[in-house]
DNA sequence: CGGTTGACCTGAACGGTGTTCAGGTTAGGC
DNA sequence: GCCTAACCTGAACACCGTTCAGGTCAACCG
């Protein structure tokens, strides 16, 4: 009969996605679903928890295998995992970096991070650092490349595309950094 | 008789600064100032706009004069009262992270640390590759500390403070990888 | 077969939100 | 003394997240 919690979840992903996050409602995530808003309530127990729920679900839905045996390839290995799964959805970046900043979720990718850190024996501190700098890294980036090209999509603003960062660029900026204390 | 755009947006910072950016709102904003929520659109286009506005002036009260006279030392001021400023005002991490990735406002620390870059000699593509870097990581560290003092001071979270990375830590770690491509 | 449980949902309401708009007031310059 | 422009009113519009008492229906159990 009803809907399971993962048909909610889907249909979440799919609208956010398509319209974006402002579209993301639980009025219109509701009547997707053909259903009254306060349904969701029952398998959501906010909206907080829905987008939490939806950041997992766009960053598993990105993952990729493991090949890099070398600490900076695997770092730049689950680096660039992270920005591809955010930058195929729609406001992804947004979602995913506030849903880890309030601690609800999305906490996969730097936890990977700081093993791989660890494993490379980095002393504690900088394991904590380093990882949190190389996520910020990401998030930052993805985020304002995915909110320039939105901008220039809706004729918003003029600054154009061409002057947006090199991602790898910068991801190596930090790595060397990191290097030079790993010796 | 009536106010000026001046007094509005003070109210609104301070408004912001005492309660918090969910408290800032056109209507409470109105009732502050013991005015109709309409009446603010007398003095700016939008919430947006006002938002706009308010990181600038965030930005504007933290300013210090500049002393130091190295490369690595001025990017490490300009990016240090960057991150003070923001501390200074509940959620200001927030709002001024925000306008800046909509190109609505929030721009001189970028161009600050751009010029510095310039200066000293830095390769164009360089340029806007570090100083990108430097401010998503500056962003993302006072948006994660404010965000999760925020959350303690709630009682929401059991998420320790201790676990917060030091600032200056990171902030070497990039300084050193760009040093390393500036010899 | 009848009863109970639990998952799932309805429909209405509450108290907000940003924004618009026609019209009103008031101070200052010609 | 008129006129302009700054500033504001008050009501409305179209939304938002969330709550809650109650309703429906499949599945299980004795």
């Amino acid at each position: 009969m009803g809907h399971h919690r993962s048909d909610v979840l889907a249909h979440a992903v799919a609208l956010l996605d398509e319209h974006g996050l402002a579209a993301l409602t639980m009025r219109r995530l509701g009547s997707e679903l053909e259903v009254q808003p306060s349904a969701i309530y029952h398998h959501f127990a906010s909206k907080q928890a829905l987008l939490a729920a939806v950041a997992d679900e766009i960053l598993a839905r990105g993952a990729r295998p493991r090949t890099a045996t070398e600490w900076p390839d695997q770092l730049r290995e689950v680096c660039s995992e992270l920005r591809h799964a955010m930058l195929a959805c729609t406001d992804g970046a947004d979602v995913v970096a506030t849903v880890w900043a309030f601690g609800l979720g999305a906490a996969a990718p730097v936890a990977e991070l700081e093993k791989v850190l660890a494993d490379a024996d980095a002393p504690p501190e900088l394991v904590a650092v380093a990882s949190r700098t190389l996520v910020h890294y990401v998030f930052g980036h993805a985020f304002e490349e995915q909110t320039a090209r939105q901008a220039v999509r809706l004729g918003a603003v003029e600054r154009s595309l061409e002057s947006l960062p090199d991602f790898d660029l910068g991801l190596d900026l930090v790595i060397d950094g990191l290097r030079a204390r790993l010796s």
